[in-house]
Order: structure tokens, then sequence, then C-alpha cells
DNA sequence: ATTCTTACA
DNA sequence: TGTAAGCA
């Protein structure tokens, strides 16, 4: 499929598809016409990097484990070298600090909630 | 009609 | 990232 289909079906709009390619997380085939040309497979591909993006895992770790993402949702451990399993374990660390952070943030949002509701039936 | 590259906001 | 220009 080529760019414009590959964007409806993944969400992304054809200006990241592209980008991401300029970064090495996707990498399309070329027809003869130059027009890019986007394997099935890589609707996952594309939605997968977006997950790991969304959760602030760096391009440059993406592309270390693209070869592991790739196809299936089955891991390549084939491709899971020993720097990038040291890597990977790096950043699981790293969103588990992100999530307590955000979870620690959540609880204060709904305290300051809980605290203007209470306040607007005691009157202004 | 659709995509491509380059470049600017 | 969006958008515009000038091609193919």
């Amino acid at each position: 499929m080529r760019i414009g289909e590959l964007a409806e079906r993944t969400g992304t709009s054809r200006r990241l598809l592209r980008y991401y390619e300029e970064q090495g997380l996707l990498v399309p085939d070329r027809s003869a016409n130059g027009y890019r040309e986007y394997d099935d497979t890589l609707v996952d591909q594309v939605v997968r990097i977006r997950g790991l993006l969304a959760a602030g895992v760096p391009t440059k770790i993406i592309r270390q484990i693209l070869p592991c993402l790739t196809e299936r949702e089955i891991v390549q451990f084939s491709g899971t070298t020993e720097p990038i399993l040291t890597a990977l374990e790096r950043e699981r660390d790293q969103m588990s600090e992100r999530i307590e952070f955000l979870t620690r943030n959540r609880d204060a949002i709904t305290g300051y909630i809980t605290a203007v509701k209470s306040q607007s039936r005691t009157g202004y």
C-alpha cells in the first residue's frame, strides 16, 4: 500500500510517516515511480511504534529493538543482543518511574477536585 | 488524484 | 507537525 492508505489505517499523518522513516523507524520499499510502498505488516508495526513513542521510549531505543518487533506481536529473540537487553531494562525502569510520577499527580489532582467540590457545596 | 522533496512557520 | 510550492 502507499502512504495514504497506511496513514488512514494507522491514524498517522503522512507527514509523520515520512518523519518516522527519516528517523529510521520505518523502512518502506520504493516503487519505480518513487512512491513509498508499505507492506501490510507495517500497519501493526506503526501502531506499536506509536505506542512506544507515547510511552516515552526514545526513537534511538525503538530503532534498536526494531528487528525484535518486526512482524507479529511475538518478539524475535534472535535479534536481541546483550546491549539492547540492557537498554530495554533501563527503559523499563524509567517507564516505572514515569508511572509513579503520573500516579502521584493524578492523586494530587483528585484531591484538588475533591477540595473544590466540597467548597462549592459550602458556598463561595 | 496522489505522492515526492524541500523549506518555512 | 502542518502546510505550501513545484514536479512527476
